[in-house]
DNA sequence: ACGGAGGTGGAATAAAAATTCCAATTATTA
DNA sequence: TAATAATTGGAATTTTTATTCCACCTCCGT
């Protein structure tokens, strides 16, 4: 007594449904697709809209809803919508609440707490990256490194991690680089050698060391194309820049940890290294 | 015609309602309070339940919740739950979720795809340490560090950034010490200083450098305590240290950010700069 | 072009849920 | 301690919401 649907083997999650979806995506009639790709767009939707207020925003009648839901094993809407509902508990906390939590505990200016903000802050800042970054413009920043000969970098005091980082990594993708920095003044002899063919990355945040300004000035001068990273459209490497990307970071008690920076910088690395072996193909 | 009740200055999302029910703790009756207690404690619940399931959970009528929604100047319950699910929109979806959405993304070796993914990883691995690193020993490596005359910094190739921001955060907040790396080779001279009254952090992921492993068995058989930051227990690091942290970095096509480590580093150099002004005083 | 199976819209119905109301209980004040 | 007000529990009611059902349409094969 099942009226030919296939009870029973109905998906618990959210996971499981997805790709039951997916799979049956070609065989389902026009209207059920239509529901079918609705679902899968507004899962927020699915999960706190009522069968009527849904039906609308797919342009279907509920009783297509009830139908869908049948289709794909459940006895009813009811049970598809508890699936997206599910989702919904799993997720984490947002970081405003977390860090806004973090204000108001009791032992604020313990360890843990410190360790807590901290975490939440980077949490926050790396989060921020992927919504601030344009991807064209980090396309045509890949492209311009991958094309050149040598990568310079360029970083000073607190962005100097990154650099050593990117240093590191480059060298592991077998992507020829120089870091500018060295404890012997010798910077300007480095940079001498740098040609239009090159290119450099230079990183700098607020108060934005004076040599490394020097730097990139320098390279830019000669001709070389800068990638900044930097934390404001204000700052002084933007200029001096032919791509330049703007990362926000979130700060604790007035500590701006790298998190994000560093992050972005291994994506950026990976991107050129992928985009040379594209190349030589 | 309000039956006595404030209409129209409902709070309209979540972080207000919040604040509302907090400032009216103590004026509220006792089943009230209990509902209140109830809701704050229960977000995700408010957000889903049904009024009797919620009321039952919490052990009051249903009516009660109606009262209480009315007391705080909604029309009725589901006006108040309407606030709760609205919260649940604002969060960003799970970083699974997120990386599944990118594998099966159509243009998954684009530039753009390799800088979601590093993004997610990073985005993980922050997420991650909150719950991995135990209060208690993180309170007892900080006030160890804290004791410290000298903080010794050991790292290598992929570790060494997380030093070198160290050395800077360090710096900045007045704690001395003394980066274990030159380019002259005269690192062992720079570890015979130390004594038992300084301390040093070893940082360490695989496949362990060799020489961070000599100089951290260095330092630990002059009885200098050593603090670990290290990517598993069985880490070469563990057996030569007095405190170690595991800190997992989720991997994007074989990379690992340094998003969590420095974060990790960062908190530290906090909560011992904040732990060394508190001894002062 | 015809017949039929599968699909669809929409009204009718059933189920579930929120709200109201009132009697009973518990606090408060004189 | 009695009178009164506030609060509460729970059944009754109303409203909202999901589901069912059936007439009609569409598309496919002959």
């Amino acid at each position: 007594m099942n009226n030919g649907v296939n009870t029973g083997d109905a998906p618990k999650n959210f996971h499981s449904l997805r790709e039951r979806i997916l799979e049956r995506r070609d065989l389902f009639p026009k209207r059920l697709s239509q529901v079918a790709a609705f679902a899968l767009d507004n899962a927020d939707e699915m999960a706190f809209g009522t069968a009527a207020s849904i039906a609308a925003r797919a342009h279907v009648q509920p009783s297509t809803l009830v139908r869908f839901a049948q289709s794909i094993g459940y006895a009813g809407f009811s049970d598809l919508q508890a699936v997206f509902r599910e989702r919904l508990r799993e997720r984490p906390s947002t970081y405003d609440e977390r860090l806004e939590a973090l204000r108001n505990d009791a032992n604020r200016d313990s360890s843990v707490a410190i360790l807590g903000g901290v975490i939440a802050a980077a949490q926050y800042s790396v989060e921020s990256v992927s919504s601030a970054i344009g991807s064209q413009a980090f396309e045509k920043a890949v492209k311009a490194l991958a094309a050149a000969e040598t990568i310079f970098l360029v970083a000073q005091r607190r962005s100097f991690p990154i650099a050593s980082y990117l240093a590191y990594t480059l060298g592991k993708l077998k992507v020829k680089n120089q870091l500018v920095s060295s404890p012997f003044g010798i910077e300007s002899e480095q940079m001498a050698f740098a040609t239009p063919r090159d290119a450099a990355i230079a990183i700098s945040f607020s108060p934005y060391a004076a040599p490394s300004m020097e730097h990139a000035r320098v390279l830019s001068q000669a001709g070389v194309p800068v990638v900044s990273i930097t934390d404001s459209a204000f700052s002084p490497l933007v200029p001096l820049s032919q791509h330049w990307f703007e990362i926000a970071e979130a700060d604790f008690a007035g500590f701006r940890s790298l998190s994000a920076s560093i992050a972005f910088a291994l994506a950026l690395a990976i991107a050129v290294g992928e985009e040379r072996t594209r190349i030589k193909k």
